[in-house]
DNA sequence: CGAAACCGGACCAGAAAAGTCCTGAAAAGA
DNA sequence: TCTTTTCAGGACTTTTCTGGTCCGGTTTCG
């Protein structure tokens, strides 16, 4: 589980596609949904999210479609993620001001905050361009390093 | 989003106290509700799975209750998670044999398990001990070093 | 025995998620 | 101009999951 919803799993599909195509070349719903295999209709809801979310530019009418607002490289998951079904958090108190009924003798909440933010750096450092390679760039990625940079308190 | 359940988030907040309480000594549900407020119920659920996963100990009877099964410093959150709402896994594919419609021309496919790794390996890094400092020993994790981990493959 | 406690599972109401559909408005081209 | 394509914006349905409750049964202690 920590599911990402399909919504939007669909939608960072959808943007790798963008980010396969020329640059400046307009996609449309239809065409994007054939290529997917996504439901058409699924398919034009997330865009126009994407749309509304900045992502995206969309061009009407015939011949219109949609088009990366930003190049691949300046588009990290951590905003897709966001985009699509709203900022990441792990718990609902490290967000907002609460709301939880527990919130007082709760140790972990002062940690929950940290460990989003590692979370949340984790995805902001995976860019769509690095998502469209196959995986050497990424199967490549330091796990020592990240593990490092997470028990070195406890080493001093 | 992105978010843990309310039922894990309870479960973790259940665990602290264990950690909390003195080595080997047991607490029993109605107590726990009563010093967490979570509802006395959702409390006696949520230990029963803890007990099942092999994290909590139970003792029945008159005077009984739970105990840790493993002292805290061996219980990393990512086994609190998995325990209390299923293997981490951020998308269905990464998972096990997948089911999923799409599948064929999905790129991000590959990437999402590298992605899952980063993950857990976050998770893991966080033990129950650390869970229940107030902070500071987490405050200090070196998001730099997690950061560098992720960047590492596109400096050489 | 009887009270205290866990065990196992059924159960329900409400909230999300997944997916569909319809009416409109812009843009391009015949 | 008029038609076609394609996006915009919602409303809507169906399904699934969550949060939360409840109960009958079993073990253990006093
Ligand atoms: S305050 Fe504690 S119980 Fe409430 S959401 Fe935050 S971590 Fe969870
Ligand atoms: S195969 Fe692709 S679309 Fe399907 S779950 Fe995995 S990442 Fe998502």
């Amino acid at each position: 589980m920590l599911r990402i919803t399909k919504q939007t799993d669909y939608g960072i599909v959808l943007l790798t596609h963008f980010g396969l195509a020329d640059e400046g070349q307009l996609l449309s719903a239809k065409e994007l949904a054939e290529r997917t295999r996504i439901p058409a209709p699924m398919v034009a809801k997330i865009l126009k999210i994407l749309v509304r979310a900045g992502l995206l530019d969309s061009q009407r009418g015939a011949a219109g479609g949609y088009g990366l607002a930003r190049p691949a490289r300046d588009l990290s998951l951590l905003e897709m993620i966001a985009a699509l079904e709203g900022p990441v958090s792990m718990t609902e108190c490290a967000e907002m001001g609460s709301g939880c009924p527990i919130e007082a003798g709760c140790r972990p909440r002062v940690n929950w905050k940290l460990i989003n933010q590692v979370v949340q750096a984790a995805l902001e450092g995976i860019t769509l361009e690095r998502m469209i390679t196959p995986a050497p760039a990424c199967a490549t990625l330091d796990l020592g390093l990240v593990r490092a940079g997470l028990e070195a308190p406890q080493r001093t």
